[in-house]
Order: C-alpha cells, then sequence, then structure tokens
DNA sequence: TTTCTGACA
DNA sequence: TGTCAGTA
C-alpha cells in the first residue's frame, strides 16, 4: 500500500480533487495510471503537495514553482546541475519577495496584537 | 462509489 | 477553483 488515489491524497493534503489534476496537469507532481485509469499517487507525494500549497500561498506562480522544485527537494542532493544563473536569479529574487510578505505580516499581526491589547485594556476598565 | 476528461462560470 | 456531464 505505497499507492493512493487522488480522493486519498486529497484528504491527507487538505486539497481538492480538481487542484491536484491541476497540478498535475502544471507538472508540478506526478502520477501514474492504474489498469482502470485512475490516477495513483506515491504517497511521499503528500508533503511535495503541502509544498506546493505553501509556495502558491507565499504568492509563487506555479510556472515558479515548477522550475525551482527540484532545488527545493528535501534530499538537499544539491543539484548543482540547476545552480544555473538563471536559477539562481529567481530563487534570489523570490526568496526576497517571500521575506518581503513576511515583513508585512509582521506589521499587520503587530497591528493586530496592539489593537487587541487596547481593545481588552478597555473593556477591563469597563469592566471593573 | 470513485474517478476521468473537457468545458463553463 | 467549483461544478456539471456522461463514462468506465
Amino acid at each position: 500500500m505505497g499507492h493512493l488515489r487522488i480522493g486519498q491524497l486529497s484528504e491527507r493534503t487538505n486539497t481538492s480533487r480538481r487542484l491536484l489534476r491541476y497540478y498535475e496537469e502544471q507538472q508540478l507532481i506526478v502520477a501514474t495510471r492504474a489498469a482502470n485509469g485512475y490516477r495513483e499517487y506515491d504517497e511521499r507525494l503528500a508533503d511535495r503537495v503541502l509544498q506546493i500549497r505553501g509556495l502558491l500561498d507565499a504568492g509563487l506562480p506555479t510556472r515558479i514553482i515548477k522550475q525551482i522544485l527540484p532545488c527545493l527537494d528535501k534530499p538537499r542532493t544539491i543539484h548543482f546541475a540547476d545552480a544555473t544563473p538563471e536559477m539562481i536569479a529567481t530563487l534570489t529574487d523570490e526568496r526576497d519577495r517571500i521575506t518581503e510578505r513576511i515583513n508585512c505580516l509582521v506589521r499587520n499581526r503587530d497591528a493586530m496584537t496592539e489593537y487587541l491589547e487596547v481593545v481588552s485594556n478597555t473593556e477591563s476598565r469597563q469592566a471593573s
């Protein structure tokens, strides 16, 4: 039992079947076919799907994810062959965008925290 | 029942 | 992305 059908992978990754087929279409993941035509996924793909969703949430387009995913694989088998000037430039660029996004998130989170604290203090004053 | 492909919103 | 159709 090393393979899952789309419904199972969908459950494990909280990703719709529609999206999983889309990711395959965009060549972000691969699937073999069962005799009945059903897709079969290596259960190890669950982590990959999660990583893909994370990158998507970070704002990267599937097109970019497709090209940098191999460099982000777990077995840091540093594919020097893929370390082309273009790849380095892309990774540097995307990393910086993620950094900017993180900074933005931190600012908003802190703003929320500050607001929440003011509200909470005000309420405790009114309560007492 | 589950999945498949293609198509429309 | 969701959903509908018509299958296998």
